[in-house]
RNA sequence: UGGGGUAUUGUGUAAUGGUAGCACACCGGACUUUGAAUCCGUCUGUCGUGGUUCGAAUCCAUGUACCCCAGCCA
């Protein structure tokens, strides 16, 4: 850390600094990344990892990785593996301390043992809507279980009954003795084990009883020696009980902290309404490059440096908040603007021939990858020949004003090239454009002319015959509406996805994107910013997922 | 109508009793061999009402709005 990096502050480290003035944890700071391997992470995953790693490498600390996998039904190991993924690709490190919540089962079971035998807790025969009847509601006080003061011998026999499997699932749970009157509900004897006769991803049929997320958690945290468990705030009501089970257990105490979760205009992030997308083949399944996911943004080539970025400049408090996907889009652009090579490319290419140019010539252009600074950058050779393409975007038979491209009586520069005259134009029988005739100036080789008149347009190209064939994707956001969730009760949010939020073309590129490799990412000139896909492309079949379109005020002036 | 939270410009986020700052977005302009980038500039804000104070986003009172909680999910 040096002066001119300051470590971040916010609300979550005025704790820090004030635990570390009392010496609460002894100056230590230990964090955890708790996923449940029941989906892929998305961008607000993001925000949990970069508080939980970044802030505890602030303070010299450590972070855990640690599934929370008290959930067999839910949970599977396609998800593990694609969790640690995608903490790797984001750049964190938790060495070897990757954990299970169910490698504790054992200390787990030993605890709510030690909670039966203080009298703290009961194993309850209500049945789920018995339960539910006597937990009251928001308003009124909920009424003791008739099971609530049975003899605590009968309770751990029945505890230790339910382990061995002599019940049917969700014929008993065992519950925490608190307070049915607790105007926090989460205090109103909340289950702490159910029976579930189900396959767990790592401990098999071992165990016909789970933790609940309550008794699992801030026990996981004490064992791991957890100073700081850092959550979402719709823990906050749970904060009491995380205590009271610490508490009742004297154990090593943890401090959860709870904060405002991220969201994103124009897509949901809920794993649920994710699931939905998929299932209903809206999207090509959770890497779907318009999906909020990492997984997503890493097969669209949103560079992990970037959402790290993202994930600091949006900061951290405890106020509900929704972040413009704009913002996202411009520190993507912004590191991809330093470090994508650019290339030529043409989307929807339309034929221009340059009736005065040599029939069987071809001459190779040096271009520099990087145009904004050509004396350090690398540079690559570009083929023109008398036949190249176009965007059909930038000619236009009858231009409205300010229009700088390609059009009847204009003179424009290919980029790097020279400078064309428009001539004439052929058209089919339906009135397409077929192609455009135009002449070129020897002397205005590389995009200049000696004369030093002027061209106000610079348009990009690429040779007819040199050319290679791709396929590109564009995507646009899943939503036109901002909040695809602030809808009439009467409405879905799947009806209101945007089916025109892909594209796609087939282009032609310029023949050095032969060599591009997977995980690269270019901007196409005058586009936007261009990737393999990993999923789909073959050496055969390029196939290129546009990352992002470059700004583009022309468009935003024509509105 | 119980409990727990939160309110600073269009969106986020700073300011910890002393000039309301920054970023994105927006809108102008300069520059341009990318209508990109870059540069310059403008605009918009302390939830309401009282109070304390020389001075309040900050302290006090009161009101309002929004979010979370009634899974044997996490």
């Amino acid at each position: 850390m040096t002066d001119e990096t300051p470590r971040r502050s916010n609300f979550i480290t005025e704790i820090i600094d004030e635990h570390n003035r009392t010496g609460r944890f002894g100056g230590r700071v230990h964090t955890r990344f708790p996923p449940e391997p029941n989906g892929y992470l998305h961008i607000g995953h993001a925000k949990a990892l970069v508080l939980d790693f970044g802030i505890a490498e602030d303070y010299g600390g450590i972070t855990n990785l640690r599934y929370d996998d008290t959930n067999p039904v839910k949970e599977d190991v396609e998800y593990v593996d694609a969790i640690k993924e995608d903490i790797r690709w984001l750049g964190f490190d938790w060495g070897d301390r990757e954990y299970y919540a169910s490698d504790y089962f054992e200390q787990l079971y030993e605890m709510a043992i030690k909670l039966i035998k203080k009298g703290k807790a009961y194993v309850d025969e209500l049945t789920p809507e018995e339960t539910r009847e006597y937990r009251g509601t928001l308003t009124e006080p909920g009424k003791n279980s008739p099971w609530r003061d049975r003899p605590i011998e009968e309770s751990l026999d029945l505890f230790q009954r339910m382990r061995a499997g002599e019940f049917k699932d969700g014929e008993l749970t065992l519950r925490a003795k608190i307070d049915m009157a607790s105007p926090n509900i989460n205090m109103r004897d909340p289950v702490m084990y159910r029976i579930l006769h189900a396959h767990h991803h790592r401990t098999g049929d071992e165990w016909c009883i789970y933790p609940m997320y309550d008794f699992a958690h801030g026990q996981s945290d004490s064992i791991e020696g957890i100073t700081h468990s850092l959550c979402s705030l719709e823990y906050e009501n749970h904060r009491p009980l995380y205590d009271w089970f610490i508490q009742e257990l004297e154990i090593f105490a943890p401090q959860q902290i709870e904060f405002a979760r991220l969201n994103l205009t124009h897509t949901v992030m809920s794993k649920r309404k994710l699931r939905r997308l998929v299932e209903a083949g809206l999207v090509d399944g959770w890497i779907d490059p318009r999906m909020p996911t990492l997984a997503a943004m890493r097969r669209r080539g949103y560079p992990p440096k970037a959402i790290r970025e993202f994930i600091e400049i949006v900061g951290v408090a405890k106020s509900e908040n929704v972040i413009e996907v704009e913002l996202l889009e411009h520190v993507v652009r912004d590191e991809l603007n330093l470090t994508a090579p650019r290339r030529m490319a043409i989307l929807e290419p339309v034929k221009v021939i340059i009736d005065n140019y040599p029939e069987d010539q071809e001459e190779w252009f040096n271009i520099p990858d990087f145009p904004q600074d050509p004396e350090n950058s690398p540079t690559r050779k570009v083929p023109f020949s008398r036949e190249i393409y176009i965007e059909a975007d930038d000619f236009m038979e009858e231009p409205p004003k300010k229009y700088f491209r390609l059009s009847p009586g204009r003179e424009v520069r290919l980029m790097n090239a020279y400078y064309i005259q428009y001539k004439d134009i052929v058209k089919d029988e339906a009135g397409n454009i077929v192609e455009i005739h135009v002449s070129y100036d020897p002397e205005s080789r590389g995009g200049q002319s000696p004369d030093g008149r002027k061209v106000r347009g610079t348009i990009h190209w690429v040779s007819a015959k040199h050319a290679i064939e791709a396929e590109t994707r564009l995507y646009e956001q899943m939503f036109l509406e901002k909040d695809p969730e602030d809808l009439p009760e009467d409405q879905d949010f799947l009806d209101h996805f945007n089916k025109g939020s892909l594209k796609v073309l087939h282009a032609k590129l310029e023949p050095s994107l032969a060599d591009a490799k997977v995980g690269e990412v270019y901007q196409f000139v005058r586009d936007g910013y261009f990737t393999l896909d990993h999923v789909t492309s073959t050496p055969e079949k390029p196939i290129w997922i546009r990352t992002l379109s470059l700004v583009d005020s022309w468009a935003k002036m024509q509105k």
